[in-house]
DNA sequence: CTTGAAATACTACTACG
DNA sequence: CGTAGTAGTATTTCAAG
């Protein structure tokens, strides 16, 4: 369980028997394998890891040892589940963008520690420009939409405006980052 | 590998001898268990399923059957690893607006197969109010986002204008639905 | 239509070369 | 990193509620 860093001096020595997967790698220190295990994984976890292995072309138990070298660093930060939205009864989706009364960062705080208590609250971020929050909600329909903004919406601590997008078709919505 | 669905008729004769987990349930015919297996999946899906049988008090071959259900009637969409946005080389988060020149079907389509392509972007919608599309879009830092926005962005066709939100603190992000 | 218990096949995991 | 061996798990079969 020591703190070991991702593909740290993988290969000090200069003997050069036999390259370990990719001599330069282009980012953090991720070789060419790493980056296939990282591709496969955010595609599908629920693969094996014999069958990762194969498809990285590695031995079993060195596959084993990358992954949970990767966990361990934190770059992969879990491994969950993907619901269908519509299946699991949050069909509908809103964006909606936030405005302060003050921007003092008591006021701030404050939003945000109720921003995170709001049911169905996908997304909340700080942002630039006219808006100071931008929050994406999942709910069930237009009614339960409706019930949320007069109920709790307009009552998060702070705000003075509060502009709601309504998505009308998920064109694309990926959990994967390019690699 | 035929299609049943998903708790279908669970107990259509009046016996009543053993009720398989709940009675009556509130929503898309999903009882007390499987909304408890869909909890601990949303939040870590690496865990075994003798674990997991354990979790929800069942025996591990009927917690199996429960998982494999929900995967082929399509409510887990798939199981994936989330990798850190910032060791994966992806820190900086934009949220942009997009108009088009005209509302045309042809226009959108267009413009949806563009861009879709465009590197980073996770999440892309149609939405009402001010704007046609909200972008989410994950890149490496400023530099690269400008690089982005000069070459690719304003290039995406039909389009009038773009409004770039930049997230300067994330608060929530999460794939987790309530159930 | 479901559950749980036992048996088999496969996989994860450890030790070592 | 790979090979071989062990421990544990997934998966099937079957009987029963």
């Amino acid at each position: 369980m020591n703190a070991t860093k991702v593909r740290a001096g993988s290969k000090p020595s200069g003997t050069t028997q036999t390259p370990p997967a990719s001599p330069a790698n282009p980012r953090h220190g991720l070789d060419r394998i790493d980056r296939a295990i990282l591709r496969q994984l955010q595609t599908d976890a629920s693969i094996s890891n014999v069958a990762l292995a194969a498809k990285v072309k590695l031995s079993a138990p060195a596959c084993l040892r990358r992954v949970e070298r990767l966990k361990e660093s934190g770059l992969i930060r879990g491994v969950v589940a993907l619901l269908d939205p519509k299946a699991a009864g949050a069909g509908m989706l809103v964006i909606i963008g936030v405005v302060l009364d003050r921007s003092t960062p008591e006021s701030f705080a404050e939003f945000e520690k109720a921003a995170q208590k709001v049911a169905g609250c996908m997304e909340c971020h700080v942002v630039t420009g006219e808006f100071d929050y931008f929050m994406v909600i999942r709910t069930r329909d237009s009614d339960s939409f409706n019930r949320l903004h007069a109920e709790q919406l307009l009552y998060l601590p702070g705000v003075r405006q509060i502009r709601s997008f309504m998505v009308l078709k998920e064109i694309l919505s990926t959990t994967k980052f390019p690699l």
